[in-house]
RNA sequence: GCCAGUGUAGCUCAGUUGGCCAGAGCAGCUGAUUUGUAAUCAGCGGGUCGGGGGUUCGAAUCCCUCCACUGGCUCCA
């Protein structure tokens, strides 16, 4: 017999070789039919597999994101063996589970499958999956594997195999289909009831640009039919509120072939919100002590010699300018920091001044693959909300601390409610993708672990995600429709200062090196911006939307009334406009809720007899008639809620 | 940059196997209407069918090429 500890803490016994699908048999039939996976001591394996030791297990189900994941990667496997079906020779890369689902890189060979092929190959799927066949796992030898993948001429498989160790290898079959995989799977295909393939998209073989390109077919799998609709509807939503659209809808910014790809072009609305964003952050900022300044556009080449951006980004960057007589040259700035590095060297600095916070809503211009751009989330040129503080090497903690606390609070403010922070370190492995010594990466990377250690913030760690010059913490948040996106971020750097010969005279009157964090709340204005839209489906909160109201006089002879109420209002810092148009007021009513105006006041007879408005709040309706200092209560009470 | 796809009026789209002056709705303009909580009516203007080249008696439609956009890949200071 063996011991079982389940996750609740208890010890069941069951005779050796038992498996976890057994087990859940064993406390509920339910349980059992939902059993897609498990873990054994903190493993995940096949349900059906025997345990032959004490362990511990915990049952992974369709709720699980464990169970999720062995789900969708055998669906990936049924995906495999439908197209095997259909297009015999075809030829199989890696097929995991993702977030949403899973893919498959594949080559078919001469056949280039096309987005009329998907159906073809959804319905063999499912056809498939009613056969109810089982996923059987097998133990081989690296021999028998290279074999078995020579007869089939699949070269992707082995190469696979080349880096795996004799012994550990498996093979996965269901139904004709057999895989190299480590597994575990869903018991069988019966659980796959509703299929959708989402896109076919190019991916280069083991993700290196110099190798061949497969097919990647997107996927997702559901246990119900419901399921995948409600999941389409969301992908509908999203594309309602997609901020390329709503840019466009609500005229906040464009983009025009003749300026650029990549150079969004901001139109008065667009420029009114982000200069709201910006002036918030500026005055929290000076409030803390940050000093703001402007630097060029562009600087000359040695200046990002000197900061090491040239060497390491220089190849693949907009090419340097040239003045036409002298020769020199001149980049276009794609960072702020050796600019605000040179402002912190132009004179002797003291302890006495530090920390140094020097803050600029810095627009850079980078250069980034054509099939890179993305509306306002990735583009050429973009302002940054950033700053540099310069400070000692005891006073880093209580500066990152400051900075944390600063962007959590703008984080909050633009009503994101779930976010965590990603501590990105160096690779240990490729340590000549960075500059400076290991003792200064060592403080640096010691500096954001032990503060965010201090505060109440949910962290995850991945290696090889730091910049060159240093160490990040990148904020992730989630919107409004579960999606994550990356913001801020936060940097602690020893180098940079090291490269500019950055000192200042300290207490001892000697001189010594100050410390660099690199910090941007908001990332950049345009990619912000383009989360926000999307988060808020374009319903911006009331401080910060470009019109706060709309006068919609029921006929025009009302317009001076309006003129009167908006005089008032703007006495309040209410803004708005009036709607003057000789159309009716379902018309006017309906334009405005489309351009998510939050407050629409219909002014017709009774309200200018009264001295009221009729107000109507966008997306909620009628609220009824206030006077117009009730108006301004009602609207300053909501304007305090965000 | 690479793979796949898309490109017809400001927007959303129609345009049969290549064949009469390329269509619709919305938006715009003009006029009428003076309206009570999501579209008042009528008239008018608007397109070198993404650009260029080619095949053809004839190209929005077929071919080549360039550009932009979309979904991914690679990249992201």
């Amino acid at each position: 017999m063996i011991n079982i500890t389940l996750p609740d803490g208890s010890i069941r016994q069951y005779p050796k070789g038992t498996s976890s699908m057994e087990i859940a048999t064993s406390i509920s039939e339910g349980l059992a039919r939902n059993v897609l996976s498990a873990s054994v001591n903190g493993e995940v394996w096949d349900a059906s597999r025997p345990i032959f030791s004490d362990a511990s297990v915990k049952l992974f189900t369709w709720n699980d994101k464990e169970g999720k994941a062995t789900y969708w990667h055998s669906s990936a496997h049924l995906m495999a063996e439908a197209l095997e079906a259909l297009y015999p020779g075809t030829k199989f890369g890696i097929g995991p589970a993702i977030d949403t689902g899973f893919y498959y890189d594949v080559d078919t060979g001469d056949k280039t499958l096309t987005p009329a092929d998907l159906p073809k190959i959804e319905e063999k799927m499912l056809e498939l999956a009613k056969n109810k066949s089982q996923y059987i796992r097998k133990e081989v030898s690296k021999d028998d594997a290279i074999r078995f993948f020579t007869e089939k001429k699949d070269e992707y498989k082995i190469e696979l195999l080349q880096d795996l160790q004799d012994g550990q290898i498996t093979f996965y079959s269901q139904g004709n289909f057999t895989d190299l995989c480590k597994g575990p799977h869903i018991p069988d295909t019966s659980s796959i009831k509703a299929v959708k393939l989402m896109n076919l998209a190019g991916a280069y073989w083991r993700g290196d640009e110099k190798r061949k390109q497969m097919t990647r077919i997107y996927a997702v799998t559901f246990p119900k039919a419901k399921e995948l609709t409600e999941y389409l509807e969301l992908l509908e939503e999203a594309k309602k509120r997609d901020h390329r659209k709503l840019g466009a809808e609500l005229e906040l910014f464009m983009f025009s072939e003749k300026v650029g790809q990549g150079l969004p072009i901001w139109l008065p609305k667009g420029t009114q919100l982000r200069e709201r964003l910006q002036n918030f952050l500026r005055a929290e900022q000076e409030k803390q002590g940050y000093q703001m300044v402007v630097t060029p556009h562009i600087g000359s080449k040695s200046l990002y010699e000197t900061s090491g951006h040239y060497a390491k980004y220089g190849a693949d960057s907009f090419q340097p300018i040239h003045t036409p007589k002298e020769g020199e040259e001149f980049l276009l700035k794609p960072m702020n920091c050796p600019h605000h590095c040179e402002i912190y060297g132009h004179r002797p600095r003291s302890y006495r001044e530090l920390p140094l916070r020097i803050g600029e809503f810095g627009t850079v211009y980078r250069y980034e693959q054509s099939g890179e751009l993305h509306g306002l989330s990735r583009v050429r040129g973009f302002t940054q909300d950033d700053a540099h503080i310069f400070c000692t090497v005891d006073q880093v903690k209580g500066e990152f601390l400051k900075v944390l606390e600063l962007t959590t609070m703008v984080i909050k403010k633009m009503g994101f409610e779930n976010f965590t922070a990603q501590i990105s370190l160096r690779d240990p492995d490729n340590p000549e993708k960075y500059i400076g010594s290991d003792e200064n990466w060592n403080a640096a990377e010691k500096a954001i672990i032990e503060a965010t250690s201090e505060v109440d913030l949910i962290t995850t760690t991945e290696l090889g995600e730091a910049a060159f010059y240093g160490p990040k913490l990148d904020f992730m948040i989630k919107d409004a429709l579960g999606r994550s996106w990356q913001l801020g971020t936060i940097q602690v750097d020893y180098n940079l200062p090291e490269r500019f010969g950055l000192e200042y005279i300290g207490a001892d009157n000697q001189p010594h090196r100050p410390v660099m964090i690199h910090r941007a709340p908001f990332g950049s204005m345009e990619r912000f911006i383009s989360i926000l839209i999307e988060h808020t489906a374009g319903k911006f909160p009331l401080w910060l939307t470009p019109d706060q109201y709309a006068l919609l006089p029921i006929s025009d002879k009302w317009i001076p009334y309006c003129e009167e109420i908006k005089q008032e209002l703007a006495k309040h810092d209410i803004r708005g406009f009036i709607d003057e148009r000789a159309e009716s007021i379902g018309r006017k009513i309906r334009d405005t809720e489309l351009k998510r105006v939050p407050y629409m006041l219909i002014i017709g007879d009774k309200e200018a007899e009264n001295q009221s408005v009729s107000v109507r709040r966008q997306g909620e309706g009628d609220l009824g008639t206030m006077s117009v200092s009730e108006f301004v209560a009602h609207f300053t009470e909501k304007l305090s809620e965000v």
